[in-house]
Order: structure tokens, then sequence, then C-alpha cells
DNA sequence: CGAGCGCTTGATCAGCATCAACTCAAGTGG
DNA sequence: CCACTTGAGTTGATGCTGATCAAGCGCTCG
């Protein structure tokens, strides 16, 4: 379950998506630092967990492979997700404060996090400038895209909005492709967006019929991007 | 409208919300230089703008007094609220990613804000690690914050869970205080829970007639903790 | 191969938005 | 200083959006 990055040959240099991560236009240096301190691979299968409520926070996670969904469980026992994490995504910033995760995380599908010790990470920011500014910035863009999906009114509006954000998400991973593999159920969408699962189901359907969407088999590819921004409430501008 | 903070009497040092500011377990040295950063205070009357979206962030703001609401403005023309402001809380964290602004800021009441020129501030993360430990603290509890008010499923859940984080966030900044001003319209509330504002009206009537909370010429006062707490879905447990 | 989870679809109905109209207080300008 | 305006709060009537209940289908995984 934990290897070296070595072994698996992850290096924070030759990621792929180190333009997401915190090894964004760092330079040599730094990013010796970054691999020395992130030593570790942590490997996790489909609904497994990489955290639980209320644990002692130890490490962050960066997502380097697959993808995971944030959630916590209401007195009710219905399950509200809080996020979901992709590649280059950095998991338990909002946890540092409390020194406790304050949610659970559960992998999507097969998933590889590389493992970031708390400790070491927060000194190593004091004594690295400019792994610092990254570190503010992503943390920064982790509230811009929390707050970005809590903007619409309508459901149709809150799932048009969804399927941007995740759609603009995939694009900065795999640019180019307009298709991608959506790797959480309906269900987790519904527990996302605080409606009933039939009803994702129902709008899923209802903008595949007309042409604005096309999801087979859970791969989803937007046929009409500029429609879905339309019917959101999105502004995606750059 | 900006005057310097030694005129006003404002220090860190010596400011009643420092326990929830930058300042919260400094020691004189660290203290010394956040006064010599923060320099000035702007004062801002109701209604007045301390920032418009897609400005230049030059200056975060610590609310030394009174309150203020974040929003946007949608394409239907609807204000779209995204936060309040009180008392020792920073403006503008979630806009540092883009170097713009990415809401506007107005005051609700006459307000008096610590200026923080952010790119000194910046540069002082970098050499004073303990104050840098406390702003990535106040990262965190934000993003806790902004997730603890998108979870109630009915507009009675949302509209008691933003009766308790606000009547916990003005306890620790009055402790003891059961009774405090409501500084935002209904129609604020409305557009930050996005309801409808006369249903915000109804359910507080309702709660009133309940002894649940006493609200008076926006003073409001929380009777009955518990039951708030049970027609909420938050946890506020500590 | 069987069980269960995720997906699909229809019917029903209530929660909340919307529209409308009125009160009251505060502020503005003639 | 008073008439007028404007914004916030209040209340009732109506109807639609989306939750809920119910039932069946088909993967996928053990």
């Amino acid at each position: 379950m934990i290897k070296p990055r070595a072994t698996k040959g992850i290096y924070c240099g030759q990621c792929s998506v180190q333009h997401l991560c915190i090894a964004h236009q760092l330079d040599v240096r730094d990013i010796q630092k970054l691999d020395e301190i992130i030593s570790v691979v942590k490997c996790v299968n489909r609904n497994n967990h990489i955290s639980r409520i209320h644990d002692t926070l130890i490490n962050l996670y960066a997502v380097h492979k697959g993808s995971c969904k944030e959630y916590w469980i209401d007195e009710d026992g219905n399950e509200c997700v809080t996020n979901f994490y992709f590649p280059g995504d950095i998991i338990g910033i909002e946890s540092v404060a409390k020194k406790k995760h304050i949610f659970s995380v559960a992998a999507l599908e097969s998933t590889e996090l590389c493992v970031i010790p708390i400790e070491s990470f927060l000194q190593m920011l004091s004594e690295y400038p400019n792994i610092l500014q990254r570190f503010l910035t992503i943390n920064s863009l982790k509230m811009q895209n929390d707050q970005s999906t809590r903007m619409g009114v309508t459901v149709s509006e809150k799932i048009c909005d969804f399927l941007l954000n995740v759609s603009n998400r995939m694009n900065e991973r795999m640019p180019a492709a307009n298709k991608f593999r959506l790797s959480m159920s309906q269900i987790d969408i519904s527990n996302y967006l605080g409606i009933a699962y039939e009803t994702v189901n129902r709008i899923l359907k209802d903008l595949s019929h007309k042409k604005i969407i096309s999801l087979k088999n859970k791969t989803l590819e937007i046929l009409n991007y500029s429609e879905l921004q339309n019917l959101g409430k999105l502004d995606y501008q750059k």
C-alpha cells in the first residue's frame, strides 16, 4: 500500500501534473527538496479510504493518479460529499487548522497519492519562499473552486456548472481531450450537489437528448460547450 | 477615508479581536513587524465598496470594526452573496492566486479595515515562520467555514445553520453576549443562501413564534440554542 | 452465477419560488 | 419641513420544480 516513490518512478520534476501541483514553476533546487520531503506513494483501491474524519492530520496527499471523494455523514446517515479530487490536487489543506481531518476521503478508482508529511512540509515552507508562494496560490485556488460550485439556483444550473467545472479541470490535465471518464457515480454527484439522484439522472438524460453532452458508460463528452455555459450560471472565462 | 492606524489608536497588540486575526499568539517581535507592515486603516460607510470584482489585488483587509458582504452579480443581474466578514476576518485571501479580486466587497455598516499590502505581507511570511503558521491556519479555517455553510438541504436547515454560524462567530468576538445585531438585511441572507427573501422572512418569523429566536429591529437573540441545532444540520461541537 | 449496487423511468405531491399588494421607516429634494 | 421616493420587511394566493415513493433493469464483482 505504501511504496517508495522511486520504485514507481515518480519524481515531481517528471510528473505529468506538476503544472497543477506544488512543483509548478519551481526551479531544480526547490523540486529536489520536494522530492526529498515527499518520498513515498500510497496506493488505494476503489472505495478504500485515504483518511477518516477526526483522524489526526499526519499527511497531506497529492493525487498522482486516479480520483477521490471527500465527504462526511450527517445525523440522518446521509453522505454529504464536499469535494472531488483529481491528479495534481492536494487533499487535507482545510484540516491544517484543527490538526485533525475534518472530512473522510475515499478513492473512486485505483488511486496513487504522493504522501506529504505535514510537519516537515510546513517547516520547509518557511525555508523555501518559492514553494511557499506556490502553496499559498494553491490555497487560494481551492477557495475559489469551493465557491464556484455553490452558485447555481435551479438543479439544471447546478448540474451544468458541475459538468463545466469537472470538464475544465480535466482539460487542464489532459489538454484537448474533450472526452473523459466521470469516475464518480450519479449518486456521488447528487450527494455533492444536494439534490435527489433521480433528478441527476433525469437531467443528464435530458442534456443527452438535447445533444449538449454525450454520456455512455461513464464516459462524458461535451458536445455543445457554449450551450452548457448558457444553461449554467458559472462564468469560466479565463 | 485612509488614516494612519496610530491616529486611531489601533495596534495589533492591543486589538480586541487579535485572538481571531493574524496576531493570534504571536510574540512581541512578530506583532511589531505586523504593525510595521499594516500601517493604515481604511474607513468605509454603509453600502460603500472596499473592493470591486476584477480590480488588481493590492491589499488584503482585516476587519477591525463593522462588517462586510462579499458578492458578485450573475448574468441575470442577481446579487450572489458569497460571504460575510466580521471583526478579525481577513478579506481577499481567495483572490491571491489570480492577483485580482474575484468578488466585490461592500460595507454593511460603518466599517474600519486594517490595510495589509499584499506584496510586503507575502514577503514577510517567508521571514516570520510564526506569522506564516498563523496565516496558513487562517486559510484553513476559512475553507472550513466556507464548507460549513453549504450543508443544509431544506431551507429551514439552511437558515438555522446560518444563524448558528453567525452566532458562533459573534460569540468568539463578544463572549457571553447571546444577543447581537444582524448587520445584513434579510435580502442579503436570501442572496447568500440562494433562497427567496420572502421565505427567509417567513422562517425567521416561524422561529420567533416557536420562541427559538427573538428578532427585533435587527437584534437577534437565540433563545433555544439546542433546538436550533436540532433544526439545523451543522455540528458545532468544538 | 447470484446478489447488490447503480441506473432508469413513472406517478404523486409538497416545499418553496413567484407574483402581488401593503406597511413602515429612512432618506431626498423641492 | 413636508411630499415623495426608495428600500426593507410582511403576508397571502397560486403553481411549478424537484423530492419522494415505487418498481424494474442490467452491470459488475465476489
